[in-house]
This record gives C-alpha cells, structure tokens and sequence, in this order.
DNA sequence: TCATTAAATTGTT
DNA sequence: AACAATTTAATGA
C-alpha cells in the first residue's frame, strides 16, 4: 500500500511549492486506512477537509429514498476531492465509500485555506481540478444521452483515468463490473458485454476484478 | 504446500 | 432477475 509521500510526490500541486509550505502541509495531513465497504464521509458531515486517495479506489455517490444507488465519480489513488465542499463552507453533499480497501488522506480545512491564501501554484491547480471535473460532469450528460451504452461504459472508464485529476501511471484498475455499472449507469449484465467488445477491440483487457486499459485515447473517443 | 470451503465476481439466459 | 461457472482468499492439515 502506498504512503502519504508517494502520493505528495505524485500530485501536481506539490511540485512549486515552496520546501518550507509543504514540510507544514505535510506535518497537517492525517491519513487514515478504510476497509472495502466502508464510509469515508456521509452527506450532511461537516467537510473539514480536503480529502486525498493514497491508494485504494473510492465513489462519490448518492442514494435515493427508495434505495438505488447512483454513482458520479469515481477517485482512484492519486486523486483530491472534496474541495467544493470545502470552498463552500458547507456540509458534504454526497456520500463517499471505499470500494476497495483504500488509504485516505485528510488535509484539514485550515490549512486548505491557508494554501488558497499563499500559493499561486495551489490555486492553479484547483483551477485545472475543478475545470476537468467541470468537462467531465459535462461530457457525462452529453455521453448519457447521445451514446450507446458501449461507448457510455467506455467513456466512463476513461475517466477513471484522467491524467490531470488522476496522475497516476499504473494503466490498472481494481474494479467489479457492478461497481463499473453504477459508474456508466447501465446494468452489470450490460457492462460485462460492452468490456468483452471494448476488450475485442483490444482498448482494455479484462480480468478477474481488473481492467487494464491499453489505449486511452481509443477509450476516449470510442463510438463517436 | 496442498486441499477444502466460503465469498466474490463473472458469464449467460 | 436468476442461475451456473469461475476466481480468489482464508483456513487448516
């Protein structure tokens, strides 16, 4: 499992900062170890930090009164989220859970303000964070409603590997197809066909619990 | 190390 | 949604 270092060394945003801000963010930072299953934060929990995938995978989503569960992100290791929430001052909105067993890291709301408040380079990069999540939330509405349903599991499987929000080399995912059904919005059973055409097509190769995508780019733009 | 079993995931209808 | 097949992980000899 992956430490708190490698991640710092992996994001972006890290990089200009100056070695006496980031040894402070640094010493900040909490990390804590989540099984499978379980609840990182609830809707309505008071977002008192910016929250890092170590390493592990998490989904931002939310559950209808009825019980059914949407999916609309995502996170694997490497990525930051929660900064709305953040920003705003206010509760989360959604609920997060580790789909895998996963580390987090929990940078406190001080000190993500703190940054706001000194560091250009943090600022440009939250800027380009919530500007690709912005286009890939955007491009979700557009693939729902004008894709089939391969192409739509092929974008959302894509987006899982966002160079910018995700930088992360490992072309690997750990994930089930059920969980992949959420994501994509489409049935398991429909997921498991449109991952045999995908793989056929020799963009990914699927295994047991484990996507390896060959060609982003060919995911990306798939079907259009 | 190997066999057994339960649980998770996948493939198909 | 249901079922069978497959893979993994855990357990204990």
């Amino acid at each position: 499992m992956r430490s708190l270092d490698d991640m710092l060394a992996l994001s972006t945003w890290t990089r200009e900062l100056p070695a006496e801000q980031l040894r402070k963010v640094r010493a900040a930072i909490a990390v804590r170890d989540f099984d499978a299953g379980a609840c990182i934060c609830r809707k309505g929990d008071p977002a008192s930090a910016w929250l890092g995938v170590i390493d592990g995978l998490i989904k931002i989503h939310s559950l209808s009164p009825a019980g059914k569960s949407v999916t609309f992100a995502g996170i694997p290791a490497g990525g930051w989220f929660a900064e709305g929430s953040v920003l705003r001052g206010k509760p989360f909105m959604y609920d997060t859970v580790a789909l895998r067993d996963s580390r987090i890291a929990f940078l406190p709301e001080a000190t993500f303000r703190w940054l706001l408040d000194t560091s250009i380079p943090f600022n440009r990069f939250l800027l380009q964070q919530l500007n690709e999540r912005l286009g890939q939330f955007i491009g979700m509405v557009e693939h729902d409603r004008l894709l089939a349903p391969d192409a739509r599991v092929a974008r959302a499987l894509a987006a899982l590997f966002n160079p910018h929000l995700y930088p992360d080399a490992d072309p690997q995912i750990q994930i089930s197809q059920e969980e992949l059904g959420y994501l994509a919005g489409a049935s398991r059973q429909r997921v498991n066909r449109a991952l045999q055409v995908l793989g056929k097509a020799g963009l990914i190769k699927v295994d047991y619990g484990l996507v390896t995508v060959l060609d982003l780019d060919g995911l990306q733009r798939y079907g259009s």
